[in-house]
DNA sequence: TCTGGCACTTA
DNA sequence: TTAAGTGCCAG
């Protein structure tokens, strides 16, 4: 959500912040080492309501150097949060249109890995994909004034190996390599989210992607996750852990862990550079901008494993506006979990309304039954569509986890032209047409236009939500050579 | 490869 | 104090 913890507040216009921010990224960067507002891409192509859009990636850095060792995500049966959550700060919305982010998560490719020798390699084919389920962000839909204005942060997803999770986590096959997306849909009461003209874009970081494991998880998940500071190398602590170990054991036990780190730090078992572990501000360079915009020539000879897509991708289609009133400013601004971006963090976001600032009503968005939580909504068909069309993020049935779920639902579901089930069924599966494809498949190699963009795929598309009519408007040309 | 329990943390 | 979340370990 947008959560409270993570409020900030852009300095004047949303456009004029993020100029600030592109002026100031360079420097930020090299100064403490937190990439964490690598901008998006300046957005190409045009159109009514959703131009401008930009998304940044929250803790840029840590997400790099988790991707730079093969980032790894623990999923469980009760279901697992990620770490590192996935936050981002949204510019270039209409502050009084009305959006829904979503989340995903799709397979970034065909293979099975496996962990061996140190390193994760390919061992086989993907197991059929999980129904696809999407994460709405709690807050949705809230106003632009309302996403812009804070972190959005999406940190309460869980992550599950239970196919038959009624929770609504998003499904995953274990040693499975995953791409998380972010999903913008403009969504009005009177040209909701579903209806043909809705419009929306579609955010994917690069260096998001994981793969799904029940075990295995590497030091830097220790060192970064308060959490798990139980587990980090106090020598006290350490000394207590080997002493329990060593009460039950025989032998010297060193945690895995501890192995794989090592190894990782002094040769890489994932055949990249390793001193990432070590050197905060290694990705800076990696992430350079021209005109704060970062390149889009990330070395992937440095990632833990293929990447299929270096690029964002953003699809757009059109919308009209709705009017709303967006929350006070009730959040307020707490530290991150890794200090290196935290400064950066105060540097851009202060602990004040933006929507104050923009004289707009402090009327909370909220629903009447109080704490929304977030829904997800499951996908069985798949789409062909080499680009992913708003059906891809859509769902053919619908159930929600809360009582806000109903509108939500009842709005969203019209794209696919499904009834929605019940409102407040929690345990009803959602059935949806989002694509399963890997990721790679997902975008037409064609009509590539070379974005400025940085590490986050850009794919710009019209959309017009009629059933597979769209036209691809921004395409990065290597979509699909990856993978 | 996966699960449940553990000790530990934060909120 | 309690609930929820963390990775590790034994099985």
């Amino acid at each position: 959500m947008a959560d409270s913890e993570d409020t900030f507040r852009l300095q004047n216009s949303p456009s004029d912040s993020e100029s600030k921010d592109l002026q100031n990224e360079g420097k930020s960067e090299k100064q403490n080492g937190a990439a964490s507002k690598s901008p998006s891409s300046q957005t190409t192509y045009i159109q009514q309501g959703m131009e401008g859009i930009k998304v940044y990636l929250h803790e840029r850095e840590l997400w790099a150097k988790f991707h730079e060792v093969g980032t790894e995500m623990i999923i469980t049966k009760a279901g697992r949060r990620m770490f590192p959550s996935f936050k981002v700060k949204v510019t270039g919305l209409n502050p009084k249109t009305k959006y829904i982010l979503l989340m995903d998560v799709v397979p970034a490719d065909d293979h099975r890995y496996k962990f061996a020798d140190n390193k994760w390699s390919v061992t086989g084919k993907a197991e059929p994909a999980m129904p696809g389920r999407l994460y709405v962000h709690p807050d949705s839909p809230a106003t632009g004034a309302h996403w812009m204005r804070q972190l959005v942060s999406f940190q309460k997803l869980k992550l599950t190996n239970n196919h038959l999770d009624p929770f609504g986590h998003i499904i995953l096959n274990s040693m499975h390599k995953y791409q998380p997306r972010i999903h913008i849909v403009k969504a009005d009461e009177n040209n909701g989210f579903g209806s043909k003209n809705t419009a929306f874009c579609t955010h994917v970081f690069p260096e998001t992607a994981f793969i799904a494991v029940t075990s295995y998880i590497t030091q830097l998940k220790i060192e970064n996750n308060p959490f798990a500071k139980g587990f980090r190398g106090s020598d006290d602590m350490e000394l207590h852990r080997m002493s329990r170990m060593q009460s039950t054991k025989e032998y010297p036990v060193v945690p895995r862990s501890t192995v794989r780190q090592r190894v990782g730090t002094s040769a890489s078992p994932f055949g990249g550079d390793v001193q990432v572990l070590s050197s905060p501000g290694v990705m800076s360079s990696q992430y350079s901008c021209e005109n704060g915009v970062s390149s889009s020539t990330q070395s992937q000879s440095q990632s833990a494993y293929p990447l299929p897509h270096e690029h964002r991708q953003d699809y757009h289609c059109i919308k009209r506006k709705a009017e709303d009133d967006c929350p006070a400013g009730e959040h307020s601004y707490k530290k991150s979990y890794v200090e290196s971006s935290s400064s950066e963090d105060d540097h851009y976001y202060r602990p004040v309304s933006y929507s104050q600032a923009l004289g707009l009503s402090g009327a909370p968005y909220r629903p009447e039954s109080g704490q929304r939580q977030a829904c997800m909504y499951a996908s069985a068909s798949q789409s062909s569509d080499p680009v992913p069309s708003l059906e891809d993020i859509s769902c053919n049935t619908w159930t929600g986890v809360s009582p806000y779920a109903g509108p939500l639902v009842s709005r969203l579901s019209g794209v696919s032209g499904h009834a929605s089930p019940q409102l407040g069924d929690a345990h009803s599966m959602y059935q949806s047409s989002m694509s399963h494809q890997p990721l790679g498949r997902q975008c037409s190699p064609s009509a590539g236009i070379q974005s400025p963009t940085g590490n986050e795929y850009l794919y710009t598309h019209t959309h017009t939500l009629s059933p597979h009519q769209y036209h691809t408007v921004h395409v990065m040309p290597d979509w699909n050579e990856a993978s």
